[in-house]
DNA sequence: AATGAAAAACTACACTA
DNA sequence: TAGTGTAGTTTTTCATT
């Protein structure tokens, strides 16, 4: 349940894309130095800000963490295939990908897979740990396809901490 | 080229990882509230977090921002085959992901497929479109895959606006 | 849009493990 | 020596006009 129409009071100007750009790089941009940059008040940056914050189009403010520094060094991409496609099947399998902190990113999708699944964990054994009690203990899980990562060639994503 | 080994003066400690999990979460949480929340004083929270910025433990500081927002409707995970895997094309593989906005995450990956690439458009058109220039136009790719996320159940990225 | 008050971030310095 | 806490300074955020 609970997509996210919001109220989405307005539509976005150009404006508000040029903020979104520059806080998407920088956050702690100093919306003074965002206003100089959009000719607009530092104000009118503030409040444009708490209105996108306030209307879910800024979803979180969040440190990126390299994954390296917190010794997770696996990151997997895995196609996951239930056995049926029915409603009741495919809601659980979200509810348990979405509940898993490894589980970093979690896509429902068309073409015969079910799911693709962004993994990350500390080292193989740990992953194969995982995929046991995720995939394997579930009848409902038909079968699945790891691809190991060798190289996080771009990926500024905001993960978990184990 | 150019891993990112860096300096890493010290490994983290338990103090670090707490941090890293409050601000991995929210980065505009006080300083204040950071250091009761891990018994420290804001100023040595204020030290440990520039320090972490320096090393690179921190990658960045960004506003997580809804793709919904911006009129992104499509999110396609593309596997993608190449012809050889001699370094030189997948040095030029991974430069051409690189640069392109599109594609919001890319990693290069054991198991037969080459590259899995997680890629942002505004619409179908303008995803095939893309395939056409980063796959259909280069002799040295060799097919590829496309899934269609029907739904994004978790994808906590920083997407780079179109 | 501009001013001013409140709060947060940062710096300097003395202290401690 | 590396790192902390206190306290004082600067910068940013936020509300009011």
């Amino acid at each position: 349940m609970a997509k996210r129409p919001l109220p989405s009071a307005r539509p976005l100007d150009s404006f508000d894309r040029e903020i979104l750009r520059i806080v998407q790089q920088d956050n702690k941009t100093p919306q003074r130095m965002i206003a100089e940059a959009v000719h607009l008040s530092a104000a009118a940056v503030q409040r444009r800000i708490a209105a996108m914050e306030q209307a879910g189009v800024i979803r979180r403010n969040v440190a990126l963490v390299d994954p390296d520094a917190l010794a997770v060094s696996v990151t997997a991409i895995v196609e996951v295939f239930l056995r049926d496609e029915r409603t009741a099947s495919i809601d659980r399998a979200k509810a348990l990908f979405r509940a898993t902190p490894e589980v970093q990113q979690c896509y429902y999708t068309t073409g015969g897979t079910s799911f693709v699944l962004v993994i990350l964990t500390q080292d193989m054994r740990s992953y194969e740990a995982l995929t046991r009690s995720l995939f394997s203990d579930h009848e409902w899980v038909a079968s699945f396809r790891t691809l190991v990562a060798l190289d996080r060639v771009k990926a500024d994503t905001s993960i978990v901490i184990p």
